[in-house]
DNA sequence: TTGACTTCGTGTAATATCTACACAATACAA
DNA sequence: TTGTATTGTGTAGATATTACACGAAGTCAA
């Protein structure tokens, strides 16, 4: 079967950057290539979009297909599109970016044996394609997103210690912050939830565990809060 | 001349919205279309993306043709991809986002005779396809963007007093600023220039004339200057 | 030429936010 | 019981934000 224009058509993609992050960490999930081109090279999660079917699930199905992910956060990134991105024909990408915690997702290779692992960003294999590109872009977007809108909390389990959180911070922002104050500005946003919980087996005092309340936030937000790190 | 492939792509367009600042009116540039789909109706300029034309150069080339504006700002917005946004085939769209200095830029309708106009935001007639929903979007980001970085002296001519770039801000923002205040934040950034000419032909005190100096811009920048209004 | 009108340009005090900084309390392990 | 690692807390000084009013400059019309 074959699908034939009056004029010449690109290749339509997604590709996805799932960042996950793990004691001191960011890290990005990576599939190995199985098929030329760029054959066992390390890539993006992604693929064609289906004919009739939207741009985010697309986005979606393909990480459900290669990694077994679903249900994370997901926004979209950029579309990238140079003439000469892909060796086959010409390919136009439309990029993701995903957060997710990583405890709840255990990641699975897809069927036909296709590698998939977490990297961490200080430690990464050459990539595929333009993705090297397109991870930096996705970087610096969640560096520039995370000091304005609360997705950090995507990238923690559902409870949390306010030392972790600080330390995620530190990680996407490079710099660090300072432990009064980052504590009293974050608590004085009025969305975290003292869990009444601490933390378990751990080799000195524990700290106590906290909640992110996206309902307060909404609300919050609807009185004119401003998040701000 | 036909195209064939082994299975289905989709169509691939570029859409503009160009936004112009006049007087105290945000306006958007629209062209009536002169074909079907959407026969008379208003719509964002654009087109079908060329299949060895990078994105943002298609955007440029649509805009020159059916405009006449070259040289102007623009960036990429968001992708549209909804499977039934284009009656004829499934149609992903690229949009960017314009600024230009209303003065500098005499629209010309393209050679068929379409029609090119500038509408304020707040007075729109019915568009195209979903480009009402790329507009808000497109709106969304301005008002977003605006606060932190100086992307606002792309609607202004070269040489402006203060209080138009108050206005413009009042505009986009949608919210009354103070007056003292804003001149005394705007003028500590230190990267405006008094141009040390005055306005000229106005029925009142003339206002001293500014110019934004990017180099300025940038050098603060660097030394870690965070614009925000 | 005078007075009415419009817009320009300016300073301060009160309040809120940001920064820098150190140590006792807790819990486990040896 | 002692050592070790990490938690949780307050304050003072500096900086930034807000709210607010009026004389100066220039044009226009009577």
């Amino acid at each position: 079967m074959t699908f034939t224009y009056p004029y010449p058509h690109p290749a339509v993609t997604v590709d996805a950057v799932v960042f996950g992050f793990d004691e001191s960490d960011l890290k990005v999930l990576l599939i190995q290539r199985s098929q030329e081109p760029f054959k066992d090279r390390w890539a993006l999660p992604g693929g064609f979009v289906e004919i009739n079917e939207d741009l985010e699930t697309a986005a979606r199905r393909e990480l459900q297909e290669e990694t077994g992910i679903s249900r994370l956060f997901l926004e979209q990134l950029y579309t990238f599109g140079s003439p000469n991105r892909d060796p086959r024909e010409r390919v136009i990408s439309v990029a993701y970016y995903a957060l997710v915690k990583l405890i709840d997702h255990h990641i699975q290779a897809a069927s036909d044996a296709m590698n998939v692992a977490w990297f961490p960003l200080t430690d990464l294999p050459p990539l595929a394609f333009d993705h090297e590109h397109v991870l930096e872009v996705a970087c610096k977007r969640l560096k520039g997103k995370i000091r304005y809108e609360p997705i950090g909390f995507e990238l923690l389990p559902e409870k949390f210690p306010l030392s972790e959180l600080q330390r995620l911070y530190e990680t996407v922002l490079e710099k660090p912050l300072d432990k009064r104050n980052f504590r009293k500005k974050i608590l004085s946003m009025d969305f975290l939830i003292d869990t009444q919980e601490i933390q378990q087996d751990v080799a000195h005092r524990a700290a106590k565990l906290y909640r992110f309340d996206p309902q307060a936030y909404q609300r919050l937000r609807d009185q004119g809060l401003n998040f701000e790190i």
